[in-house]
DNA sequence: AATTCTGCGTTTTTT
DNA sequence: ACGCAGAATT
């Protein structure tokens, strides 16, 4: 297994106890060294894997890690915990919530509740509803940086939302790791149990630690000493969320007796490219100096600089080359265009669609914050802690019952007032409501009580199926939007295979315990949330921040303009030096070669915008570029004097070019005339059925192709069978 | 209570 | 350009 390895790699696996820091650039085998470590110490030194904590940053990596090892030490060893701060967190808090005053039932609340929170608070405050996406920002900001606003007003909110997530026992996604490191403050008694359990710490990422995670994990190592962190400096991107990189100088403060390794040989691109990428970051002042280098030396084909007239034009070019390169041998997995913000996602989301090119987006929105997931999430939350007023409140009407706001806030008042629980609250309203409505709540009530009993004994996904049915929830959603049914109904019969894995898995837990834990995973994780519609060998479409740590050996970088990235607010603010590091973890994808990517005009919000070519593509490749001011729209394809590229014009621009001219308009028909379940015939992929539709896109299943394709159901190609 | 209309704000990045 | 919240309407 060692012989895999380069020495500098070896070095950080062998050494196995007492502090470690590795200074891990991009592309240098960092997971690889991480999980093999991993594997050693299990398996050579005899270490017990259920006293080893591995913190990556996402689930998904945190998940990837766990199979690596178990590949590589051939059990699966689920007593190894590898885990994101959040989820370690909350699993903690099930446990011990109890010492800081809560209940070990909690709740904990994403983004979308905690806006419903804080926007109902200032409702009950009369204040100006509007205020509380500000608010809620500002609380998440305070909270992640640790700070108090001064602002009387945000400050004053602020207290009152800390003291309602209190009472109403919840928890933020920020509370999680505060509440952890307050409990280990204040109790010696269950820290000292975590620091015996967790002999041995590895964090991924370091460099993408806030202050409190540090602490964490300080707290817990201090006295084994055994701390391995693994980061680059050059790639800290979440200083926006409280990621501090100073840590690493803490880190070295705190563990003087520290070892420390460079792993600088780069295994994923040509060092063309990595030159580029040195030159790029080299603008930093403030960083450790270092450059990557790689065995692969590449040449000038591996960069592509190309400047679009305009948004379209750059889709048209990212989709030919993707076309062209595609016909020689290369799958549409091994693409990936990148851009610095979501907004510029569209334009390429439909030029993919129309050239029938499978994809995948990542960072959109997740499946599990569809409405009709978190609806039967709630359903089941309550059922576990019928006093969850978050899902409570979500659910009462859904289906309708009749009981809108004004009965909500007079069960919430008596509740608040009286510290009663909810249900008593209810029933306490007797004389405050409509017999009807009174009625419709005991029902309810009853309802949940019925579940919660069946809970002990019942499989989930039996209690699921009968909670559904009894709810008439599909004939519902139908009622509802009849265009989107199928598609919901899709989300619910993939998250009944949610509750198989769940009661399946984690066998040693009690039910109730089982089902708790599986609601934290659904909060906190955007793992097996990835749309079913989307194809996993397909092109992938991503923000740079959601990327991270993975590689294509076809990189497109779009946008490359002055305020769009870098960003208007980063240029205002001045904070150059973390947008530059986003640029270099974009750049540092790229395995085989690398299309940089800039407009010459671009209509953006509403309006249009000329910008300058990025600074950082001037410093990616060194010397300055001037934009080619005179082009017309239908121009053919220009390349810059920059075109590093052999492909020149494809011919598919060509033919678009003619299409074009004769101005064909292909888009005339009225995509209504579809419907979920048609079977339909298009000219090039054949015969199909339509699975879903969301406006004018259909997803439509080809039986040769044997995929799913997303098409403009507007399309001529495209006939009814 | 449900549905439609209007006008406002928003767009950096996310566990 | 777009989505969403609040107002107005049924």
């Amino acid at each position: 297994m060692l012989e895999l390895l380069n020495e500098a790699q070896r070095n950080a696996i062998l050494e196995v106890n007492g502090p470690v820091i590795v200074y891990a650039g991009a592309g240098s085998g960092k997971t690889r060294t991480l999980t093999y470590r991993i594997a050693y110490m299990i398996l050579e030194k005899g270490i017990n894997p259920s006293n080893i904590l591995a913190i990556t940053f996402t689930n998904k990596a945190a998940n990837e890690m766990k199979e690596r090892v178990k590949a590589l030490v051939e059990f699966d060893y689920y007593s190894l915990t590898v885990s994101t701060f959040h989820s370690l967190c909350a699993r903690i808090l099930r446990k011990e919530a109890h010492h800081l005053g809560y209940e070990n039932n909690f709740s904990i609340v994403d983004e979308d509740d905690q806006h419903k929170i804080i926007s109902d608070m200032l409702n009950e405050a009369k204040e100006d509803k509007r205020k509380a996406r500000v608010l809620q920002k500002e609380i998440s900001y305070n909270k992640c940086f640790e700070l108090k606003s001064d602002d009387p007003w945000i400050r004053k909110y602020s207290d009152i939302y800390e003291e309602k997530m209190k009472k109403s026992n919840l928890f933020d996604f920020d509370d999680l790791l505060l509440k952890v490191r307050d409990l280990f403050l204040e109790n010696k008694d269950v820290l000292e149990k975590y620091r015996k359990k967790f002999e041995y710490i590895l964090v991924d990422e370091f460099q993408d630690t806030n202050k409190t995670q540090y602490q964490l994990v300080k707290l817990l190592a201090l006295n084994s000493r055994n701390l391995f962190v693994v980061g680059d400096d050059d790639q800290s991107i979440y200083a926006f969320r409280g990621a501090n990189y100073e840590n690493i100088k803490l880190f070295k403060k705190d563990f003087p007796e520290h070892s420390s390794f460079t792993l600088n040989q780069n295994y994923r691109s040509t060092q063309f490219i990595l030159d580029g990428c040195n030159r790029l970051i080299s603008h930093n002042e403030d960083r450790e100096k270092k450059s990557l280098f790689s065995d692969v030396k590449g040449d000038e084909s591996d960069v592509c600089v190309f400047q679009a007239y305009d948004e379209k034009d750059e889709v048209r070019y990212v989709v030919d080359q993707i076309e062209l390169k595609k016909n020689r041998n290369n799958r549409y997995e091994d693409f990936a265009i990148l851009y610095r913000s979501s907004t510029l996602l569209r334009n390429f989301e439909l030029g993919l669609i129309r050239h029938g090119i499978p994809y995948k987006v990542y960072g959109g929105v997740s499946y599990l914050r569809r409405r009709e997931i978190k609806d039967v999430i709630a359903y089941l939350k309550l059922i576990v802690n019928s006093n969850d007023m978050v899902s409570f409140k979500r659910i009462i009407n859904v289906p309708s019952r009749g009981l809108g706001d004004a009965t909500i806030q007079k069960i919430e008042h008596l509740k608040d007032e009286y510290g009663l629980t909810l249900f008593s609250a209810i029933d306490s309203c007797k004389t405050l409501l409509p017999k009807a409505k009174y009625d419709e709540l005991q029902d309810f009530k009853e309802l949940i009580d019925r579940y919660k009993k069946d809970m002990e004994t019942t499989f989930l996904v039996n209690l699921y199926d009968k909670l559904l049915d009894e709810l008439k929830y599909l004939d519902y959603l139908k009622e509802e939007d009849p265009d989107t049914f199928d598609d919901r109904k899709d989300n619910l019969k993939e998250f009944r295979s949610i509750l198989i894995s769940v009661e399946s898995s984690k066998e040693d837990l009690p039910r109730i315990e089982r089902l708790k834990a599986a609601f934290d995973e659904a909060i906190l994780s955007d793992e097996f949330l990835q749309s079913q519609k989307e194809d996993p060998h397909g092109v992938t479409v991503s923000t740079i921040h959601s990327i991270k740590g993975l590689e294509f050996d076809y990189v497109f970088l779009v946008g490359l303009e002055e305020g769009i990235f870098p960003s208007p607010r980063s240029i205002e603010e001045g904070n150059l030096e973390e947008e530059r590091r986003v640029a270099y973890v974009a750049t540092t994808r790229a395995k085989k070669k690398l299309y940089l990517t800039y407009t010459n005009q671009r209509l953006l919000y509403g309006a249009r915008q000329r910008n300058t070519p990025s600074r950082f593509l001037q410093e990616f490749l060194g010397f300055n570029i001037k934009k080619k001011e005179e082009r017309r729209y239908n121009d053919n394809y220009s390349f810059g004097d920059l075109d590093y590229d052999n492909d020149r014009i494809s011919p598919m621009n060509k033919i678009k070019k003619e299409e074009k001219k004769e101005k064909v308009d292909v888009y005339t028909q009225d995509a209504s005339i579809y419907h979920v379940g048609d079977r339909v015939i298009h000219t090039k992929f054949g015969e199909g059925i339509i699975v879903a539709i969301n406006k004018d896109i259909g997803s439509i299943f080809f039986d040769s192709e044997h995929r799913m394709v997303n098409l403009l159901l507007t399309h001529n190609a495209l006939s009814k069978k």
